[in-house]
RNA sequence: GGGCGCAUGGCUCAGCUGGUUAGAGCGUCACAUUCACAUUGUGGAGGUCAUAGGUUCGAAUCCUAUUGCGCCCACCA
């Protein structure tokens, strides 16, 4: 007999069932040709990450699938890692810096990424250990950074071959700058929020001359949000078709403020129905504009320097911020009675998706990946079922991006981050010799000067000069990133390079990437679908020839009570660290999965994972109960393997029954990545059944058992049938429930275990039991019928004993009546559970007269319930309560007679319907019959 | 401007390919404590399934429109 405390303490628990886990090396993999390999790369959270309740949804439902998996009988491999999150990682570092007084620049390139090395080392774990906290059943021993060596090796490779492709390209474009961060970004990376601007409308007065002293007008209204950018205006630009504007085309107008002459020109892009139908061109600051300008050939008049204040073209406004410069700029129009007026108006800005700042749409020098070759096969292998996005509306989203996709800047001007590996000849550039691309062997190129290779070079490849430089700008951070699903595995085996730490040994890495890829599944949030999803296809199929995955998960986002994102500046956290604090990280786990149904939003508060807690809590009293009852001698015998289905009574038959039908349900409901639905059948299952059916039913046999003596064999077969059930059943249970909560159940699975066996110390873990065989012969219809009798007998006795006031300690005598005699034979079988479970004195079945006495009663299916009670009734509550009851029924009952009285239904409704409604409609009626005896009895 | 999601008892949500007396958890009310568990047990009350049409023998479920909330995408200055 084992004691447990009587409540749950996961403290206590946790990080021990953790530390044996890990001792024991149970999350490690390798290929394995004896089974069939299950994988999920892990979305690499940022090295900056600190856990929050996102990351606690996305890593339950992967250990989930993994820890299933591995149950299942697969090499289930969980990657795990971090990113090293370019701009994040350095803003942290840098605000770091600023409270030493200190600018990244102070300290140059090289003394700086030392900071951030530094850093990375010190806190880059942080994120690591939470999800150790979750239970995440990660491979650690794989862990990867996106900027270990090795995988750097293998983001060099793929610029080089996306070059000698063709599909990189340097280009002047107008990107999206962050003046704060001061880099490019992607358009992904711009992220649009409404904002309540103005539309400013800005005379622009026309050129006297002599062809124009015939114009009606002397100036031309503009409307704009940006008055800033007038100063790098070149033109002024109106829909060829506007009959408003068209003999001003060719005109020339004085650009206010500094007084320079631009053209009006004709373009079809112009819309004539919004604002005033005449826009100011400012091609370096806005991306049609810029189309404009080159369409027309017009000057590109770049106002601003890279922090967004204004330089030296911008005149008089020079080293003002772009918005105050603004300001400036309207009044000054105002002084000069040029603003016509000012509209409110809201457009959506974009914004830099790390600071928030305003973006600045900026012409300026990128590198980009060219698209829509790599989109191809990743659209393909949509449509066609290779990837199923889960659930399936997301499709869509993705295949839209991807139809309409753009090409990706992927230079940015920061620091930390992969280095292009990009490297500029002075000298060829100067004589400007080559005018073609050359491609060595090595598969460097070259280009106007331009060599692209992934080894570091000193010399030019082309003309042997010395003198050349490497590009000073990193890749995007979701250009190693989008090479997670191989790039992790140590792709492309570069030789030269030294493998980041010595592995087991037996670990092939290629042999590894051949087995798990492609990959599973991967799970994540929607957010990403553009930044890496779509990316990690494309690079699947370019660099792999393969899906990177089958299936991808797209989960909710986590959201506070109220809707609202958590976020710390709004300080509507959930600490997912202190909820395991609190209430175990089971609890949490649990909650989370019961809480959040498929591609839901889940909105939480802390109270809400009590939830989880209380049915950690209930799992716990119930394992304790069975733990004290159990006699783990007996029920570990092997006797316990060869019971017959026909020697058990019938609550072991139904718990059986019960048991198997519910795991049918539950792999069907994981199958599909219901978690939401798959927790609840666990739930009810286990609290509603197992507990609150069959332990009950359980317990006056275990408690009041003779003490078991093996060696006389006195032990009754009863009793030893239902702790050998009891103990298979709890066993399972904890099996199926173990992916969700699994410091839970490897506690008490343990002691299930160990309190049988004969080692002292545990030597084996849930975690690699196998999951539950569906046995379908246990599944029994007949016992299920029989139990659902019982308890509806139960139920209906206990609810008119509360009726009247009746304590349900207090015990009374009930008869039972039907006139079926399946039912009555039922009844006679299971009336020592009702007797029992209703805590009665005595129990009449079947026989006719008994409701002569005074008493209550109810109707349960086809019984009549009758409960005595001399002289303690109030007949005409009791009459009104009938009547009521018989109202509702009889609706319900003339609902079921129009509907098979209608010809149609007949004809047209499939026969088991029809069956079923006559079914019910003589049970209803027969329901009836009885309430109306029943009135007219307490009427005599 | 386009697309998507959501609207079911006081609250949070289930309800798959149309046939239940529309479910659960929390909350609420009543009762129960030497019993594995008050992080508990037993029972009750509480919903014309957002609105309007339509399809159908039959609609919370399918279709159309409307309203409200939320999200995503888009170069209309």
């Amino acid at each position: 007999m084992i004691e447990l405390n009587s409540h749950y303490e996961p403290k206590e628990v946790e990080d021990r069932i953790y530390a044996f886990w890990q001792e024991r090396n149970l999350f490690a993999t390798k290929a394995n040709p004896g089974k069939k390999p299950f994988c999920i790369v892990i979305p690499p959270p940022n090295v900056t990450g600190i856990l929050h309740m996102g990351h606690a949804l996305n890593n339950t439902y992967q250990d989930i699938l993994i820890r299933l998996n591995r149950m299942r009988g697969f090499e289930s491999l969980w990657m795990s890692g971090t990113d090293h999150a370019g701009i994040a990682t350095q803003n942290v570092v840098e605000r770091k810096l600023a409270k030493e007084g200190l600018k990244r620049q102070d300290l140059g390139r090289d003394k700086f990424l030392e900071r951030v090395w530094q850093w990375k080392e010190e806190y880059g774990s942080t994120i690591i250990k939470q999800l150790k906290k979750l239970g995440s059943s990660c491979d650690w021993e794989r862990t990867r950074f996106t900027m270990d060596e090795e995988y750097s090796q293998a983001v060099r490779e793929v610029f080089v071959r996306l070059w000698d492709k063709g599909l990189i390209y340097q280009g002047d474009r107008i990107i999206n700058w962050c003046p704060r961060c001061q880099t490019a970004l992607s358009d992904e990376e711009a992220v649009h929020h409404e904002i309540n601007g103005n539309l400013y409308y800005i005379k622009y007065p026309i050129k006297p001359t002599a062809d124009s002293r015939q114009l009606t007008a002397d100036y031309i209204v503009v409307a704009t949000t940006r008055p800033e950018t007038m100063l790098g205006d070149t033109a002024v630009a109106v829909n060829s078709k506007d009959r408003r504007y068209k003999k001003l085309i060719g005109q020339t107008v004085i650009l206010p403020l500094l007084e320079r002459e631009i053209k009006i020109i004709a373009d079809e892009f112009v819309d004539s129905k919004f604002g005033t139908g005449a826009v100011k061109v400012t091609p370096a600051h806005d991306p049609n504009d810029y189309e404009m300008g080159k369409r027309h050939n017009l000057e590109f008049i770049n106002i601003m320097h890279p922090d967004a204040l204004l330089n030296v073209n911008a005149g008089e406004y020079a080293g003002r911020d772009r918005f105050e410069a603004r300001e400036a700029i309207i009044e000054d129009l105002r002084a000069r009675k040029l603003l016509e007026k000012i509209e409110p108006h809201t457009h959506s800005v974009g914004h830099c998706y790390r600071c928030n700042t305003i973006v600045e749409p900026y012409l300026s020098r990128q590198w980009f990946v060219k698209m829509k070759p790599l989109a191809e096969p990743a659209i393909k292998a949509v449509k066609d079922g290779t990837i199923k996005f889960y659930p399936k509306r997301w499709t869509k989203v993705y295949l839209n991006w991807m139809e309409n996709i753009r090409d990706w800047c992927i230079s940015r001007q920061i620091w930390w981050g992969h280095r292009l590996p990009v490297y500029y000849c002075k000298k060829c550039q100067e004589t400007g010799s080559l005018n073609s691309k050359v491609k060595s062997q090595n598969s460097k190129s070259a280009f106007n000067g331009i060599t692209v290779s992934k080894d570091k070079l000193d010399k030019c490849p082309v003309c042997g000069s010395g003198d050349i430089y490497q590009d000073e700008d990193v890749l995007d951070t979701w250009f190693s990133s989008w090479l997670w699903p191989f790039a992790t595995f140590g792709w492309p085996f570069q030789p030269s390079v030294e493998s980041r730490k010595p592995k087991a040994e037996s670990h092939n890495p290629q042999a590894d990437l051949d087995y798990f890829y492609p990959t599973s599944v991967l799970v994540t949030a929607p957010e990403i679908i553009f930044f890496w999803v779509a990316r990690m296809i494309m690079a699947g199929f370019e660099f792999m020839g393969k899906e990177p995955f089958r299936d991808v998960y797209i989960h909710g986002t986590v959201r506070d009570i109220e809707g609202k994102k958590m976020s710390k500046s709004l300080g509507n956290i959930i600490d997912p660290l202190n909820i395991i604090a609190q209430y175990g990280s089971d609890a949490l786990r649990f909650s989370l999965m019961s809480l959040t149904s498929v591609g839901q939003d889940v909105y939480l508060s802390e109270q809400k994972f009590e939830l989880g807690r209380n049915f950690a809590n209930k799992l716990w009293n119930a394992s304790r109960f069975s733990l004290m009852n159990l006699d783990l001698k007996v029920v570990n015998t092997d006797l316990c393997l060869f019971f017959k289905k026909e020697k058990l009574e019938l609550p072991e038959r139904w718990i059986l029954s019960r048991f198997y039908s519910m795991l049918q349900s539950l792999n069907k409901a994981l199958d599909s990545y219901n978690f939401n639905q798959a927790s609840g059948i666990l739930y009810e299952f286990t609290w509603h059944e197992f507990c609150d059916w069959y332990l009950e039913l359980a317990k006056p046999i275990l408690v009041n058992r003779e003490p078991f003596d093996s060696a006389q064999g006195r032990q009754s077969a009863e009793n030893r049938n239902t702790q050998i059930v009891l103990y298979k059943v709890l066993e399972k249970t904890l099996r199926c429930l173990h992916p969700f909560m699994p410091f839970i159940t490897e506690e008490i699975w343990q002691k299930l275990i160990v309190g049988a066996g004969s080692e002292p110390a545990p030597t084996e873990s849930i975690m690699t039991q196998p999951w539950p065989h569906i046995q379908k012969q246990m599944i029994d219809k007949k016992a299920e019928g029989a139990m659902r009798i019982a308890i509806e007998v139960i139920t209906a006795i206990r609810n008119l004993k509360a009726q009247m006031k009746l304590t349900s300690a207090q015990i009374v005598k009930v008869s039972l009546l039907t006139k079926d005699q399946k039912t009555q034979k039922i009844l006679d079988q299971v009336s020592k559970y009702i007797i029992n479970l209703a805590k009665l004195e005595g129990l009449n079945i079947g026989s006719e007269d008994l409701t002569r006495k005074r008493g209550v009663s109810a109707i349960a299916g086809n019984i009549q319930v009758f409960l005595e009670l001399e002289g303690l009734i109030d007949i005409e509550k009791e009459i009104e309560k009938l009547n009521k009851e018989i109202e509702s029924l009889s609706k319900d009952v003339k609902a079921k007679e129009a509907r098979l009285g209608n010809k149609e239904f007949n004809e047209k409704a499939p026969p088991e319907i029809v069956e079923k409604e006559k079914e019910l409609l003589a049970a209803g009626k027969e329901k009836l019959t009885h309430l109306n005896k029943i009135i007219h009895e307490l009427k005599k």
